[in-house]
DNA sequence: TGCATAATAGGACGGTCGTTCTATTGTGCT
DNA sequence: AGCACAATAGAACGACCGTCCTATTATGCA
């Protein structure tokens, strides 16, 4: 009687999941509240209620970007960082290759960034789900940083949050000047911040 | 026969200015882009036309708030830093001042930051007012750093760009997880990272 | 091949947006 | 007091928004 649910046939998914693909670059470059379901159908030349009957709800579509979002950005910074050996070598990884990410998104934008600005007053499951990510990755970088201090390579009374802020810090700036402003030459600013950082907390 | 122009009655401009003060808290709260005349009448206890008939458009509006804001800014965070001497003194003055904006605006939001990612793919008068506002900014912090390197406060091979870039990013995070993150102690930390930047640069 | 159903299209809904037009109210000067 | 005109209200516009409902088309399996 109880009939066995019938798996999601392939195409849905497959055009799920390129939706989202593209939900992703138009929220990189708009924020995640420019994305609009007018837009996102146009660009995959749908009907509005075609896309829509893949979400629930566009608050769902958006959530969905954002893990999208977090999934590569795991995939591109953090997992690759983790064949670094502990201590400095991999906390100077994990930061090279967050900068290089910022860097290249320079055409798009960084999504916990603008997300921090479009979000840090707007309650909701949104909020929720990006601070989670944000404290996440500052966690990770902030236990990398302790392990450098574990490994002597940082000194004994090494403040890692103060660290971690002072390194989230620099990648900021270095949205801001390089999207913003558009000055040249802050991703080389980035890193010499990051080895005056680590220089003056170096163990002798 | 050219009649002479009546001068604006007072009421006016008046309500103007007052129209532009809820106009500027709103923005600081909603960005420049989620500010909606709608909800600004609202606000007003006026008509949606009412409002408008101050402004040639929204995006006049928008500017004129924009204006506003780095008066204020100018006011309470430029000017009276002059009053210190010139080099090390007023360059410290000039960032704690600019702290203590910032942290008064956790509970509104300051507008060159949230503008920078508002506007940072958005062409138009606003970018362009934006920009030219941060980089006057940015001018007179790598002013003031390059005054104490002429007083001899700092060491005479001070880079005072890579300087402001990095007072930048600790407003940035300061801005980041006051507001967003809500992590209590980040103002100390900006002043720690301030602190170690100096002493870094510091003539011996 | 045909059947069940997933996938999509099309249209309509109420809502908000910026803007414009016209009418009404209020103000300040003579 | 009365006149000129500034200041505001009110309604309407077209556009776009997210969402829902109902058809139509496409897909995968028997």
């Amino acid at each position: 009687m109880i009939e066995v649910l019938h798996k999601p046939l392939r195409k849905g998914e497959q055009t799920r999941a390129s939706i989202l693909d593209v939900a992703l670059d138009l929220a990189s470059r708009e924020g995640l509240e420019g994305l609009t379901i007018g837009v996102l159908a146009e660009r995959m030349s749908m009907s509005k209620s075609g896309v829509f009957a893949h979400f629930g709800s566009r608050e769902d579509l958006q959530i969905d970007v954002l893990k999208l979002y977090h999934q590569q950005f795991e995939q591109e910074v953090f997992y690759p960082s983790l064949r670094e050996p502990r201590g400095l070598p991999r906390l100077q990884s994990l930061f090279s290759r967050w900068i290089a990410r910022v860097s290249l998104e320079i055409a798009s934008g960084c999504i916990y960034i603008s997300g921090a600005v479009e979000y840090d007053d707007r309650p909701g499951p949104l909020r929720e789900h990006l601070v989670t990510m944000v404290r996440t990755w500052q966690l990770a970088l902030q236990r990398a940083a302790q392990q450098a201090v574990d490994e002597h390579h940082l000194a004994p009374d090494t403040d890692t949050q103060q660290l971690v802020f002072e390194m989230y810090g620099l990648v900021l700036a270095l949205h801001h000047d390089a999207r913003f402003i558009r000055s040249p030459g802050c991703v080389d600013r980035a890193h010499a911040g990051f080895a005056r950082l680590i220089a003056s907390t170096r163990v002798p």
